[in-house]
DNA sequence: GGGCAATCTTGTCAGTGTCAAGTTGTGGAA
DNA sequence: TTCCACAACTTGACACTGACAAGATTGCCC
């Protein structure tokens, strides 16, 4: 509290945007984007009930939004990514730290599918992909390239969202749950 | 329009529960969950507002009950499974042909999850997952059975999600995506 | 210093979920 | 057949929400 939060809230927040993403993100986090209020964010950051609406102009917007900084962090980390397990490794533990942003990305029915930003993000999200796909040497990807790339997807996705919804609690119990992955993409790709 | 829809709109509907239901269905499978409003299914029904509320209690008992239905639908189908690559089969073709269900079934905070159909229901189809994984051959599934579960089915799920929110539309194209899942799955395990 | 645009507030409207209380119809017991 | 208890549905109300319009405040740039 020391440079934060003046005795007397002012009229300029300073950084409202970034303030309601973030209150946005918990909620999403705890309760789902239906447990989304844009007047309850406003409540969490001591502003009027308006003021989000002027930097996200809707709900949809904020969650674009949302969507899109996601795609942004997901391809960051999908391109540092040594190989394709490595990829799918890092996909998981994305999932796992974002779970917020990661439920948006993929529910296209609370987006604005034509939002600039959004598209960008995400064609660099699927670029990132591709490239970890590409890497594997031919012999280990099986006939088709745009299958195997399909199949690390699924495999990674599905995982990743079976898990956020503890249905795979029992199976994955206390190991980690990049590690189990590890191995399941590792039935998937022979070699590795 | 032989039996149904009397001229007059009588006191009791004859059928309202499988009425709101079905056109909650419609609109999920529209809109998405968030797109579905109580009020709204009462118009469709032609009966007042609060009607629905009277055979689901309430939002989450609709979605609830939704998504208990749809774990039967979905264990019911897997229990007529052939072999774990046909299972995976029927997962994404129920997945296609029961979007709405399928959804809702994997949006825990929309769903009341003490209820006891929703927790039968869904374990009746986690044992016709579990049976159709023990029919593979020890050989064919690698070191550990729960994990070989837990790749099958993280690959399907993924596939069909990816698909339903039309991520796949390109690497997809003309074919039936269930031939395609044939091929994933059998990249996932050698034999088939 | 003056104006201007971004930021935020206030007020309002239609729509929603949920609850409480009343109304209508149905099926079963007497 | 009569009647009554209960299920199905209606009506009315309240608090909450997203969205819009119009006004107030403030920082910034010329």
């Amino acid at each position: 509290m020391s440079t934060t939060k003046p005795t007397k809230s002012p009229y300029h927040h300073g950084d409202l945007r970034r303030a309601v993403l973030t209150a946005a993100l918990d909620v999403i986090a705890a309760d789902g984007p239906s447990g989304l209020s844009l007047r309850d964010l406003a409540r969490r950051a001591g502003v009027s009930h308006a003021a989000p609406a002027h930097h996200f102009k809707d709900r949809t917007g904020l969650l674009t939004a949302i969507a899109a900084e996601g795609f942004g962090l997901l391809a960051a980390t999908i391109a540092e990514a040594v190989d394709l397990k490595d990829a799918g490794v890092r996909y998981v533990r994305f999932a796992r730290e974002h779970p917020a942003h990661f439920q948006v990305m993929f529910a296209p029915e609370l987006l604005r599918e034509g939002d600039l930003e959004l598209t960008t993000a995400r064609a660099l999200a699927s670029e990132a992909l591709g490239g970890a796909v590409s890497a594997v040497p031919p012999e280990g990807r099986g006939p088709d390239a745009r299958l195997a790339g399909v199949a690390a997807w699924s495999l990674a996705h599905g995982f990743a969202t079976l898990l956020l919804g503890h249905n795979l609690d029992g199976a994955v119990g206390e190991r980690e749950p990049e590690e189990v992955f590890r191995v399941l993409a590792g039935m998937l790709f022979r070699s590795g």
